[in-house]
DNA sequence: CATGAATGAGCATTCATTCAT
DNA sequence: GATGAATGAATGCTCATTCAT
């Protein structure tokens, strides 16, 4: 780790700073043009010219454009994963923090299109990947929240169901949302549509009491 | 075998069958190479050479590249559609039929994860299509399924919410599934899967009783 | 010259007359074609498309795409050269002649447009032959000519200067004619454009009396 | 050589002028590359080849093979404008004017006759342009020629007709003789040529004195 | 460090011609 | 004879990557 603390002697100082911006300038602009094109159709010329640089000094921050686009996704996922860390973060309650989750990646996801675009154009693209960025993502936070589940199952707040059914199934709905969200033509506000799945999820589709 | 009742013409005569058999069978290899290698990275040539025939035969039966994959992205959704529609039919029981749906899907797609691999392919390489294939599936099917939650609404089995709610959820839920299981490394058999998914959908994961 | 007087036998006619008529169908479709498309750009599937026969039976009048272009374009040539000829026959006053020819060769030309596309194409596409068949057609007729323009220099009519100097310039300015007629935008009734080529020819540009 | 007064920012400076001797270089190359096997038959890798270069240099400089070969027509119809024009300049007789731009126009393309099959590939290829490159050059010429006729006409030097039946047909038989002397098999120095030229359309065919 | 000129592998598509029926 | 299915050679164009300046 580089100290910072003291002041710098003379000569060009190595703005590493500057640098970690310009880093995530061209992956801000990366992004928009992965998601507009298409990985294939994307030209890194573009992405120069749209920062009104060279194009080999995008290459001097990303090696190849494969690295370029990995540091998108990354950044985008990590986004994602700040996001509701902080919206989960204190909520004690079980279901007051699947709801809030819900709420959040939704909303997430609805700001930031471009990332559902590149989630697919990830697997598309490079499909022999073992596991694609955003399931490296998901597995991340499994343990977290098998544990919410197990606390809300001991508190009989949650029925007593495997842990790991429920946030498979709670996971597949909000990925499957937010694809469907982005490739159909249904528009839904995000915050009834959290509403919905909400409404579901927790409660099922069969009428109070009744168990298959 | 093909009948020759009928005085022909002079010249070689057209063989219908003949073409469609043809035709299904460029389809089926060409699925394989769309699914193993991408849209882009997917040569023509090579479906030729699978096929043993040149490459200007397969340019006989599809106009380009582009036809011959819409081609196999709609035979494939035609497949699944008649899959469950043949199993869903004479199921009176909203219940039954949906259990028998999502089963049936994910049967489908665990038989034929190529053609999940199509899906995801047409969203990344035409981004500019209004509507994706399978979602021009889904909103076909639509009305139908509505009857049918309407129908387990009024006997009192289903939870009286509007039923695009259970049906989008649904959906979602199943899409993201199949879109899960082929990028992830889970490995779940898909009939417990099933079994996984309905039980959270019909009975929520509140212990019963509880309503938001 | 082939003799029908004998009534034929019994078997198949060899029916050469048919066959005669099925090829001009052919060139005549083909011109359109050639002239339409350019020769690289032309199929052979539309010619034959357009005359409700199989590829293959074109292949049967006419060995190859160049042959059955060449075909197109000699009797596109045959055609013009017995135009002029007939026209020009019992024409005993060279100026008449000379007259006649012009406007007869504009007034071909004019009824023909697809022709001059032809000739251009040949000259495009065969840059190797030697001689382009419309010239082949020009040195046939030299002779001809040049005895009527010695005709009319014996007779006084015309200026004693060799007559290959006014035949190459008369024949390049009726090439060139056709060609600009066809190229440019300029439209001009024909009859007016032999008229203004016949009067420049004839008197020149200078006023009468003087002589470089 | 090149002057480096100014400052300048980082990277690789553009230079202009190279990139201009470039340009032409390839057009060159192109305009003999074009008129040796026609447009649809030429090779870009052969244009690239003969530079010493990649086909992708080709490419930088010229979006398309169309644009390579309109930018080698365009270069040589400047070429002939130009040289026409120097020569004509500062000829106040109308009479030499007209001249000196026959002996002129031939003198080119007796030196560049791969312009001349440029011209006619244009033609062929490109049929659906409404107005042929030469053409526009010889409409940009029609006013500036139509005084310099006026002018002969009101000195009494040239017979009073339309001024555009003079232009029209000295412009289609210096247009026909150009394609004549590289279609036929006919050999003519250019001098003696314009010189016949210029004696027929100056003085007309007919004996002095005589008028239609 | 930054730039952008140069490179060339890679792939879709067309269409003349052949020949089994 | 007639047909049309099959073939495969031929080529324009793109764009990631390199590296001289």
């Amino acid at each position: 780790m580089r100290m910072k603390t003291k002041k710098r002697g003379p000569g060009r100082p190595r703005d590493a700073e500057l640098a970690e911006r310009r880093r995530e300038e061209i992956l801000g602009v990366a992004t928009g043009v992965f998601a507009a094109a298409g990985y294939r159709q994307a030209d890194v010329q573009v992405v120069a010219d749209r920062l009104g640089v060279g194009k080999g000094t995008v290459y001097r921050y990303f090696p190849s454009k494969e690295a370029l686009f990995f540091g998108a996704v990354d950044a985008g996922i990590r986004a994602l994963a700040e996001r509701v860390d902080a919206a989960a973060e204190g909520l004690d309650d079980p279901v007051e923090q699947m709801k809030c989750v819900i709420l959040t990646y939704l909303g997430f996801f609805d700001e930031n299109p471009d990332l559902v675009e590149l989630l697919i154009i990830e697997r598309a693209e490079f499909r022999d990947r073992e596991q694609a960025t955003y399931f490296v993502y998901r597995e991340r936070n499994f343990e977290r929240r098998a544990a919410f589940v197990k606390q809300g199952i001991e508190r009989g707040i949650i029925r007593d169901v495997p842990p790991e059914r429920i946030i498979n199934v709670v996971g597949d709905c909000l990925y499957g949302t937010i694809f469907t969200n982005h490739f159909s033509t249904r528009k839904i506000p995000f915050k009834r549509q959290a509403d919905d799945i909400i409404d579901i999820l927790m409660n099922g589709v069969f009428t109070a009491g009744r168990v298959r």
